[in-house]
DNA sequence: CATGAATGAGACTTCATTCAT
DNA sequence: GATGAATGAAGTCTCATTCAT
C-alpha cells in the first residue's frame, strides 16, 4: 500500500536535502548560495506551524480553529503563518498530507513479509490503529472533509482519497492472481474499506473497545467481504 | 431496521396531526387557547424555515449556511428563526433528525416480506439509493459531523448513530437466528456497515457509478462480511 | 446649474417622505405597514454614521479612516456599518453624494435672478466659497479621487464629474444665446473650471487669502476665460 | 518655466556624475573609499527600484503598491528598499521629483525662442501633452495629494506646487512687462492653471479627445483668463 | 408571534517595516 | 550593501445572536 504526494499551493521539502557542506564559503553576501531551496529559518517556522497546526486540528477541528491560535501555539507572528501558506485551507490540507504521509510510512513497514489476504488485512488494521495510538485524533481530523470549501484547491487529493487508492491497488493485486472475486470493483471497495475504518475506529475509540477484540472483528469483516464468493 | 426520535431542545411535532378546525381563531389573538399545542402559524413557520434550512445545509454544508440565509429562504424575518431553533445547531439537527426519519419510513417499507440476509442487505442498500436519488444530497448533508460543534446538546444521537444502531439490531438478530457467527460484534459491524455505506456511497455519487453494478458490488462485500466464518 | 442625483448601491432616501398617519393601526404586527421604505430607526443609524464618515473623511481623509471608526463615531456597532453600506467605499461615495447635492442646493439659491455670465461666475465662486467656510474641508475631501479603487462601482458617478457637468451645462446655454464663442467645448471647460477651482481653493484656503480678493481674481479669470475670443 | 529640485530625505543624484573609475574597487569591501559618493553598485539599486515604483505608481496608484512589489519588481530584496528609501512616501516623492524634473526640462525645451504669451501658453500645453503620451499615467500618479499622509516630511514640495510656481513667475513676467494685468495675482492664477490642466487632462485623456482640439481650447481658455480685462 | 435592525466579538488576511544572516 | 524571513498592528468584513418595536 502505498500514497503518492499530492500537489501543494506551498510545498516545501520537508527538511533541507542537504545542509550546506560549507556554508560560510557560500559565493556572494554569506547568506545561502544562489538556487538554494528554503533556508533552515524558513523551514524551522514551518515545522513550528505544522506541529501547532496538527495539535489545534486535532483538538478542536478545522472550524474552531484559527490561523492567529496556529501562530501563538508556534510561538511566531501572525504573518509569518500567511508566509509558509496561502491560507487556512492550505495549512489544513498540509497537516492532512504529512499525516497521510506518516500512516503510510507505518502501515509499508507493516506489510514488509506480509503474505495471505488476512494478514495483509490484520497488519493494516493493526498498524492504523498503532498510528493512532501514537497520535491520538489525527487520523479522525485528517479524515475531515473540506472539498466543500476547497475554491480552487479542488485538485488537491484528501487524505480519504489517498487511502482508499492505496486499498484499490492492494485489491487490484489480489485480483491479478486470483485471491480473489474478479467480481469486485477495487475503486468501491477501497471506498468501503476506509469508511469502515473510519467509523468504526472512531467508535473503537470512543467506546475503548478492547484492542484485540477490534482487531479480530475487523479483520474478519473486511477479509470476509474480500474473498465473498 | 429503525430508529427513535431523538431529543431536540425544541422538539415539536412535524406535522399538525389536526388542522385547527377554525383558522379564524387564530387569526384575532395570534395565539390559540390555553393548553394548545403550537398554533398553525407558528407550525407553518416552522415548516418553512426547515425546508430552507434543508436545502440550504444541502447545497451549501452547515458552515457556509447562515441563519439568515435560512430565514430569508423560507420568507419570514430573521427573528423568527430563533423562535423555533435554540440556535444553528439545533435547526441542523432538527434537519438531521428530520432525514434519518425518512430515512427510516423508506427502509422499513423496503424491508416487508423480505427474508434472508442478503435481500435485506439488498434492499437497505437499495433504498438509501432510492432517497439519495430522490433527495440528493440529503444523506451526505446529515451525515455531516458536528460532534465537535455540541455544547450541552451532546447527548442528541447523529444520524451515523442511529443508523448504525438499526444495522446492530438486525444483526443481532441474525445471530439469535444463527444466520451469521456469534463472534461478529454487532456494534462494530453496525458501525462499519455505515462508514462504508457513506464513504463508497459518496464515491459513486461523484464518479455516476453504474446503480446495479454499485448495489450488486455492495451488498456482496456486506454479505460477505457478515457471513464471514 | 443643476445635478442630478447618481445611483448609489445602497440608495435610500434620506428622509422618510412621510411618517405612518397611523403607526398603530398598521395591518400586521404592528410595525410599519407593508411595503414602506425603511423604518425611522434605520434612517436615524443611516444619519449618524453619515455624519460620522463626513467629520472623519474630512479630517482624516479616505484612507487614513476605517469603518470602525465611523461606527465608533456615530456610536453603533461596528457591524451597523454593512447594514448600511456595502463596504468602505460605497460609504464615501454616500458621502460625496451628499456633499455634491449640498453644494447644488448652495449653488443654485446663488442663481436665482442672475443675468451675466460674470455675475453668474461670481455667485457660484461666492456659493462655493460660503459652502466652504460653512463645511470645511468637505469640498477637498469630497472631490478626493477615489475611482482607481472601484472595482463593480466604476458607474457611479465622481463628485468632480457631477459638478463639471454642471458647469458643462451653463456654457452650452451660454452659446446658444451668443453670449461665448460657440468654439469653446462645454465638457473641456467645464473640467478645468472645476479643476482651477479646486486647486485653487485648496490653495487660498491653506493661505488664508482674503475673501474678496480670491473671489475677484477668479472671477476674472473665469470670465476671461469663458468669454475669450 | 523653472522648478528647483526639492529637498529629500535621502536625496541622492539620480545618476552618478561619474563612474567609478575602477569598478574592481568595489567589489572587494562592497564599500568605496571613505569621503567618496554612493557605489555604483548602491546607485544601480536604487535606479532599478525608482524605475520600479514609478511603474508600479502609474499602473496601480500609491495605495495599491506595496514596498514589496517594488522589490520584486525591481529584482532586488525586500530588505533593499529601505537601504534607499525612508519609506514608502519618500520613495513616491522621490518619483513624484522626477517626474517633475523631467517634465520640466520638457517644458524648458518647448519654450526656447517663444515670443507671445498664447504662444508660451500653447507651448507648454503642448509639452505637458508630449510628456503624457510618452509617460501615460505619471503626471496623474505624480499629481497624486498625499500631503495628509506626510508626517515630518511635510515640508516637501508637491509636484503640483512646484508647477504652480513655474506659472507663477512666468505670470509675474508678463506683469512686469505689462502684457496682463497687473490685477491677476500670480499665485491663484497658478494655482488655477495647474488644477485645470490637471483636471482637464484626465478628463481628454480619458475620452480619447482629439489632440489638436483639446490643446486648441484649452490655449484659448488660459489665455483668455490672462489677458481678461 | 413576528420582525429586521442592531450588535460586537472575532474571522481571515495584509503590509509597512525591522532584523538576523 | 544586500537579503528575505519575520513581525504584529491594523485592516476590512461576517455572522450568530439579541432586542426594541
Amino acid at each position: 500500500m502505498s500514497m503518492e504526494e499530492t500537489t501543494s499551493g506551498t510545498t516545501m521539502a520537508e527538511e533541507p536535502d542537504v545542509l550546506d557542506a560549507a556554508g560560510e564559503a557560500a559565493v556572494g553576501a554569506g547568506v545561502s548560495g544562489a538556487g538554494n531551496g528554503p533556508s533552515r529559518r524558513k523551514l524551522e517556522s514551518r515545522r513550528k506551524l505544522l506541529t501547532a497546526a496538527r495539535r489545534l486540528f486535532v483538538e478542536r477541528g478545522y472550524h474552531e480553529t484559527r490561523p492567529q491560535d496556529i501562530s501563538r501555539e508556534a510561538g511566531v507572528g501572525h504573518g509569518t503563518f500567511y508566509l509558509h501558506f496561502e491560507d487556512k485551507l492550505d495549512c489544513f490540507l498540509a497537516f492532512t498530507d504529512e499525516a497521510a504521509n506518516e500512516l503510510e510510512e507505518v502501515l509499508d513497514s507493516h506489510l514488509e513479509n506480509v503474505g495471505t489476504i488476512e494478514e495483509v488485512v490484520r497488519q493494516i488494521l493493526i498498524g492504523t490503529l498503532e498510528y493512532s495510538e501514537a497520535h491520538p485524533g489525527v487520523l479522525a481530523a485528517a479524515l475531515t472533509d473540506v472539498t466543500v470549501l476547497s475554491k480552487g484547491d479542488a485538485g488537491r487529493k484528501t487524505a480519504a482519497a489517498r487511502w482508499a487508492e492505496g486499498w484499490a491497488r492492494l485489491i487490484d493485486g489480489w485480483k491479478q492472481s486470483k485471491q480473489i472475486s474478479l467480481d469486485i470493483d477495487s475503486q468501491i471497495a477501497g471506498q468501503a474499506l476506509v469508511g469502515a475504518t473510519k467509523q468504526a475506529g472512531g467508535h473503537a475509540s470512543r467506546m475503548h473497545l478492547d484492542r484485540e477484540f477490534y482487531i479480530d472483528n475487523m479483520t474478519r469483516l473486511f477479509v470476509g467481504a474480500l474473498k465473498s464468493q
